[in-house]
DNA sequence: CCGTTGACGTCGG
DNA sequence: ACCGACGCCAACG
């Protein structure tokens, strides 16, 4: 395979992020393998080509968008398509959707897969 | 090795 | 809640 290179990691981290859900620059970073380098993921996701990939989940930390090429409003309409709740450029009950967070204690039961 | 470039994160005011 | 400052990093020439 080509080389191993944080960017490969990075969007392969990506491909998993399920529909309905997010996750942040700064997850995605930490889950490639560098938990400090989620500036550097959002320059790959901007020169990113790989076509299928759900670049609009990522967003920035406490639910902020983020950015899309210059496109904010498509991503934001994106997420919207999903389901999710954008309340200004925050999106709404982050917490509850957000994806590849550190397993908290959970007192009992589980609450996201 | 160094400088540049930012779809970032965190903190302080 | 908004904003500025600063730290941190991969990839490339």
């Amino acid at each position: 395979m080509a080389r191993d290179t944080f960017a490969r990691r990075v969007l392969a981290v990506v491909s998993r992020v399920p529909v309905g859900r997010v996750t942040t620059y700064g997850h995605v970073a930490r889950l490639a393998g560098k938990p400090r380098a989620a500036r550097a993921v959002g320059n790959i996701m901007r020169e990113a080509q790989v076509p299928g990939l759900p670049y609009h989940r990522v967003i920035a930390a406490g639910g902020a968008l983020g950015g899309y090429g210059g496109n904010i409003a498509l991503k934001r309409s994106l997420l919207v398509a999903e389901g999710l709740v954008v309340s200004g450029r925050r999106v709404r009950n982050f917490a509850q959707v957000v994806w590849g967070a550190p397993a908290v204690k959970r007192a009992h039961r589980r609450t996201a897969r």
